[in-house]
DNA sequence: TCTCCCTGCTACGGTTTTGGTAGCGAACGA
DNA sequence: TCGTTCGCTACCAAAACCGTAGCAGGGAGA
């Protein structure tokens, strides 16, 4: 079941939007799937290539919990691309990599 | 075994700093945890309280890692707090929060 | 000093999530 | 028609996570 703002999630009954954020981008690889959708559609074979040769299953269930979050869509090609809501959390999560760098530097 | 930007991290071989923090971020209970935590040190058992309930277990594996990745630490009374790398991500996650907002106000 | 309580944390075993491999059906080109 | 590629699913094993119980240490009060 994926998460949506104003329902329980996992690790929250509050229904607080924040907190179906922390469950959706608290599973494996949604963060590295949002990243690499970043340039435009992407099909489901090159999408798992880019991600490190994830497994289809884990990548076929996280494309599913996007798609019912609103967050990507499919065009007529079957290729997955983000929605403009995708893209807005995109931008949310710009600042992350400039703090990455400054972790690295730091370590 | 905590991530560490530089080295190779559960989904991406390449020592990129930002695959360390998906690898970090992308676990459970990491992005709460941090939350939870903007206010000022909290101890191990209001912490577990405020996080839901979230077993002792679990609090504490990722408490190790966070501590390892140099983002929190640990006052004399043992009490658990962000470091200035910890501040500073969780500056970067502000954006989130509006974010979620708007994905509510989308559904 | 002897309880009583509260703290941080760990042990252990069951459940859920994630992963790896194989392969199906459809579409396309030769 | 044959071969290749694509999106995706089935199946089972490994890893992560959770829930409960409980230990050791410290402080307050009698």
């Amino acid at each position: 079941m994926t998460p949506i703002p104003g329902r329980p999630v996992r690790g929250s009954q509050s229904g607080r939007p924040i907190m179906a954020a922390f469950d959706l981008l608290g599973r494996r690889w949604v963060l590295r799937i949002l990243w690499e959708l970043r340039d435009g559609p992407v099909g489901f074979r090159a999408l798992q290539q880019q991600c490190d040769d994830i497994s289809p299953t884990v990548l076929n269930t996280r494309l599913g919990e996007l798609r019912a979050a609103g967050l990507i869509w499919q065009d007529d090609a079957k290729a997955h691309a983000l929605t403009a809501l995708g893209q807005d959390l995109q931008r949310a999560l710009k600042p992350l990599q400039a703090w990455s760098e400054r972790w690295s530097a730091q370590t």
